[in-house]
DNA sequence: TTGAAAGCGCTAACAC
DNA sequence: GTGTTAGCGCTTTCAA
């Protein structure tokens, strides 16, 4: 079956240069400048190649060449169904795609993950061909931060961790938004509350895989400083008004699932009764931990105040009390930080709103 | 501010091995082939580079001179936040990105998208240095095909288009699931069914944004042909039960936001008030119906039977009756497909499953 | 175990 | 408008 002129070996610019007698160079213009050449030649070129079956210049080639890989490495820390559950992760995978797509860069997604060991993830990492890297999310004791860093490319941490050395930061002040939701929750007379946070820490807590009360060690020391600083803020709100922070009841729900926040909601209700107020430290788990209260019959926010936290669009849809963070702009900026290469590290910190949907009322 | 040893050229190999005295074949091995120097030697080695501050191997560098780039393109029609709200695109991307990860290749998300224009687009497809494509669920007539395809390089296209030469596919017998489902509704007893499909065309219908009637020209000739398929199924099992497919009311919703379904239910009513059954070509559509005709009052399925397509977690988690198709694994197996790189174009066609749901019954 | 030589395919200076 | 030259940084025979 013969196929068609296709020549044992791949066509390339030198062999086409050869073939129509004229320089690489020209071969080359024809591609990439075509106002060097005249439109018959840059014609002629054209059709050969298409005979010849060259498919153009080779991208790696040409990225050794021009030292440019024209590519963004995205590295986040969870398998990326996972990450990707949660509708505020998508909004800034969407906006960092806008921008690099707006700069002409693809964006890969570098092959980290739990089917792969720590050292073929680096190597997956330190084998990217791309001109920087956002690190999404990254706990601070991420296994890949430092092959990351080990690459001398610009790098955009998003979220977290704070304080990389060398690297851009663009997030929000969680602190301050959620100690001014959690004034608004004490503003409405709450005094007994919990807060249901996301994982703690990389390291699964010793009690097994479901939410549970938050360990103090792992309380002390988080590795995800967003979760810390959300806690801090509450803390924080707390003792302004005179409350005792210690008296907060915090329960970790190391794996988000769709049911992840009802089952926190519950181990919050079973560590204490008189509860009125659970705050979440993400609008999924508020979401689903509305579903239980549902189930179980108890009404919100008659019988419990419910706050959530990102502001995605069904929290919005279902009159979520919540911090509306901009994710898609945060995406849509490390994008841009990176694509300027300006080289100075910037940190940039976008602005939340305090949304007061209805889902949070008085105490009963 | 003396930054540490920062050499005003970026160490390579070569000046690590003029550094050190020794050739670039052992610095190289050093790398990747820590069994070909002594431990002592290969210790050296790395300390100085860390000294030097040498990254390591430049992957671009290696990819030209391997040949192998390390990572899968992908060609997505929609932007990546609309393609991805779509829980089962979202799922297939997840199956994608397991098997690059289980074979240590990146994926490279391919800058395509409304915010750049078509030469710019196939300028990044041309420009992209990866070792295949994946081409996911793209109109007959898409505009990055024909680049793609003179990559010269393996391809898997996912769902549609059918039939392009050289390439693998891997996807569903939609017409036969469809036409299963569509017997189903049909044995319950309905006759006045309404089809509600995604867009049929790249091209905008002219009677605007929203969802409208389904033109004959646009019917005659889909370029998505994965809606024609399911279009067809339901046609087969109508034609199959005496019924005329002509009687169908198909309703095509061009964009599809999270409330297209319930505006294509209402255009759908409209036009035939007799209507007993919604058929669906999306779950996203038919779940959208759902919340429509609960606002509206109809009663699901005692006034109005809906079905989907896809099988989505919420779709199930709602009992909605549907055809589940195994998004994860059409990920998975494109990625498989593409590493394997035997140069064979094969096709697969996966499984699905009609799910009798809560959401069909007999017509009032 | 190490080294020398030979490119991978391309583009950027610079000359003509 | 076109050609010549010189690498980009690396791996891979092959030979020592």
């Amino acid at each position: 079956m013969p196929r068609s002129p296709t020549p044992r070996r791949r066509a390339t610019l030198a062999s086409l240069a050869a073939e129509l007698k004229i320089s690489r160079t020209t071969v080359s213009n024809a591609y990439n400048r075509p106002d060097q050449l005249s439109a018959e030649l840059r014609e002629r070129v054209l059709s050969t190649a298409k005979r010849l079956g060259y498919p153009g210049p080779d991208p790696v080639a040409r990225s050794l060449r021009t030292r440019r890989a024209g590519a963004v490495g995205l590295l986040t820390t969870e398998p990326l169904n996972y990450s990707f559950s949660d509708p505020a992760a998508l909004d800034f995978v969407a906006g960092l795609a806008e921008s690099c797509e707006a700069a002409g860069q693809g964006l890969l997604l570098v092959a980290v993950g739990p089917n792969r060991s720590v050292s073929e993830g680096s190597a997956a990492v330190l084998a990217a061909g791309v001109d920087g890297f956002v690190v999404y999310s990254a706990s601070d004791d991420d296994p890949y931060l430092p092959s990351v860093l080990q690459r001398q490319l610009p790098v955009v941490v998003v979220d977290q961790p704070k304080g990389v050395a060398g690297a851009s930061w663009v997030g929000i002040d969680d602190r301050a938004a959620m100690r001014a939701l959690a004034e608004y929750v004490i503003e409405l007379g709450h005094r007994e509350i919990a807060l249901l946070t996301m994982r703690l820490d990389r390291a699964r807590p010793p009690g097994g895989p479901g939410p549970a009360l938050a360990d103090t060690g792992r309380l002390r020391n988080p590795a995800f400083g967003v979760q810390a600083e959300r806690i801090g803020g509450v803390c924080d709100a707390m003792a302004a008004a005179g409350l005792d922070p210690g008296a907060l009841t915090i329960v970790e729900s190391y794996d988000h699932g769709p049911a992840s926040g009802g089952a926190a909601a519950e181990v919050a209700l079973r560590s204490n009764a008189n509860l009125t107020a659970l705050m979440c430290t993400a609008d999924v788990l508020a979401l689903s931990a509305m579903d239980h209260l549902r189930a179980r019959g108890i009404y919100v926010p008659g019988q419990m105040t419910v706050t959530g936290f990102d502001g995605v669009p069904e929290a919005l849809r279902r009159g979520l009390t919540t911090v509306v963070q901009p994710s898609v702009d945060k995406g849509r900026r490390a994008g841009e930080l990176l694509h300027l290469r300006s080289g100075v590290p910037v940190v940039e910190v976008l602005t939340t709103e305090v949304v007061r949907g209805r889902t949070a009322g008085p105490p009963a």
